[in-house]
DNA sequence: TTGTAGGCGTTATCAC
DNA sequence: GTGATAACGCCTACAA
């Protein structure tokens, strides 16, 4: 083969700069201890051959490539694909690429991507979807890498995190529906071993407490987070006998699938019950749904989160940081005052 | 540092199992050239000491990372997410991992997605994006690894695809709306350079066509596939006075936009105009939105493209393929027949 | 069938 | 400051 076009390397640089390799090397990572005019001179050659160091032969060297790794549930969900795309659009305007993995909220998936991670050493990892096991923590432990938190905390563990405040979020939620003059209200919560679930319905629980009122009897359920599992829980409420005038659920997705199973049943929202999300995806604000909900600014979440690892893959040491974001309660139409 | 772990490597293999590293080396790439006994050996000692081989000494040497490369338009269109996790749930169970880029159907940014699949070496791209330009045509080529162009193809470019039926798929739309007795259609179409949407089009004119209609004076717009897009023509349309009593709209998000801003201007759908999209995304089927469409099986060609994709990364050379991909018309609620 | 040795492109550790 | 030189961990002629 004659004509092979050999991409050129740093001894190239070398050889046309008339310095050693090292030197090169050492133009590209640690400018300040070579001289001006060999820094020139190797700056030139650089332009001149076009030349790019590759990434891999450095992730040999160093054990570390220009890669991040976000674990998150499901891309599927808005939520999640929102903060992604904040995640992305740091990450690309900073060289690194992102290798996404969508865990489904396994704890077993979650640990075979962070076996990748350490294998193909990713530089670092988000963790939007941390599921609360104890050999999370330690494999997050042993990854040895920076690791930034983001949506969901793992309890017990120190660590750079963006969240939000999720318990305040739900208590205003929670709060407005009793101020619209509800008395019994139920609670549509998220995973159980999600933190971000967790807070929520602490946040739930402390409105009515402070009101005064009842949780209704198990008027608390537990989704999985998707339309579906809004859709069937809000069937079989249906079928039990609404004991509730209104219902927090942990996330818009699951208010979605309550208020389809409602209207499907041939209950009116917010006329016969009020239903109030959590999120704001941007499905939640379209005319034909108006779900009133809390929202989360997802993708400036996403932002912050890669910012943060960013600074921890750059080697800025210092101590954990917790970003936390402010929910907003948004007002728009499936919630109403109770049925007299 | 007394207690360094330090990674087990081919050569610590080697060891244990009595041979050369070379021998290691084979049994792991072609172990068909290696003898039963010592085959046994290294398998063993690769179990005991649960070895895995680098990636990235792999990748140094072969030239090639076990990634793949997915550029979307945005992973925010529920459309591309359900494609990017099917695409991801096959590469996951393969060994690979996926690195996402989302383009926003920008041409420069599809280049600089394609220089750091170079760069790093990913092992193939699958591109969902394609803005049909000359120089991707050009850059995809010098790329010279494997390609899989999904959704979108580009114009006058041989390589394996995945497609759904667009042409097709929107002649049904549009026969759809004129059965239903629709004489005055019109069409917001997608991006001029995306395959996809000119196909759309096509489909539509050969329906109007075939029907001995004419195309309302104007009645194709061009929109970008995202809500927003929608909401503008739709307000525009109605500033100027409806001259249609139906639209085809070139996908989901943006007749969503459209129906909103119909409504919100006090145009009902379907009463006083039908609505059909395209896609099927999650949301058309909520009982509030019920947005009639054809469906797109995105999830599997999502699928499809990785497999495809995986047998060329996997060296099974063969001639181009095109999978295409039927369309579904869905009924639901936002077409009727017209106002008489 | 097997082993030796050179190469992949950088970084890092030494001397100078 | 700068330049050899050895890693980094694997692959692959080439030779035996």
């Amino acid at each position: 083969m004659p004509g092979k076009p050999k991409k050129t390397t740093i001894k190239d640089i070398a050889e046309m700069a008339g310095v050693s390799p090292a030197t090169v090397s050492r133009v590209l990572s640690n400018p300040s201890v070579v001289s001006r005019p060999r820094q020139e001179a190797v700056r030139r050659a650089i332009k001149d051959l076009s030349y790019r160091p590759s990434p891999i032969a450095r992730g040999l060297s160093t054990g570390r490539l220009p890669c991040l790794h976000v674990l998150i549930s499901d891309i599927r969900n808005p939520f999640y694909a929102e903060m992604a795309r904040g995640v992305e659009d740091v990450a690309r305007n900073n060289g690194y690429a992102v290798v996404f993995g969508n865990t489904d909220d396994s704890p077993e998936r979650e640990l075979q991507y962070l076996a990748h991670t350490n294998e193909l050493r990713f530089a670092g990892v988000i963790m939007m979807s941390a599921v609360g096991k104890v050999d999370l923590k330690k494999a997050l432990r042993e990854l040895n890498r920076p690791i930034v938190l983001a949506n969901r905390l793992v309890p017990g563990m120190e660590a750079d995190a963006v969240i939000l405040n999720n318990e305040r979020g739900a208590y205003r939620a929670t709060k407005y529906l009793i101020d619209l003059g509800h008395r019994k209200i139920c609670h549509l919560a998220g995973l159980r071993y999600s933190s971000a679930s967790a807070e929520r319905q602490r946040g739930f629980v402390r409105a009515v407490k402070e009101a005064g009122l009842d949780i209704p009897q198990g008027g608390v359920f537990s989704g999985d987070l998707r339309v579906e599992s809004g859709e069937t829980i809000g069937r079989r409420l249906v079928k039990e006998g609404l004991k509730c005038t209104a219902i927090f659920a942990a996330n818009d997705l699951m208010a979605i699938g309550l208020i389809s199973a409602f209207e499907s049943e041939g209950i009116g929202v917010p006329e016969d019950v009020s239903v109030i999300g959590f999120d704001d995806i941007g499905y939640a604000s379209l005319p034909r749904v108006q779900l009133t909900t809390v929202k989360q600014p997802s993708y400036e979440m996403g932002r912050a989160a890669l910012k943060m690892l960013l600074e921890r893959v750059r080697g800025e040491s210092s101590a954990f940081r917790t970003i936390r974001f402010e929910p907003e309660l948004v007002e728009r139409g499936t919630c109403g005052v109770p049925r007299s």
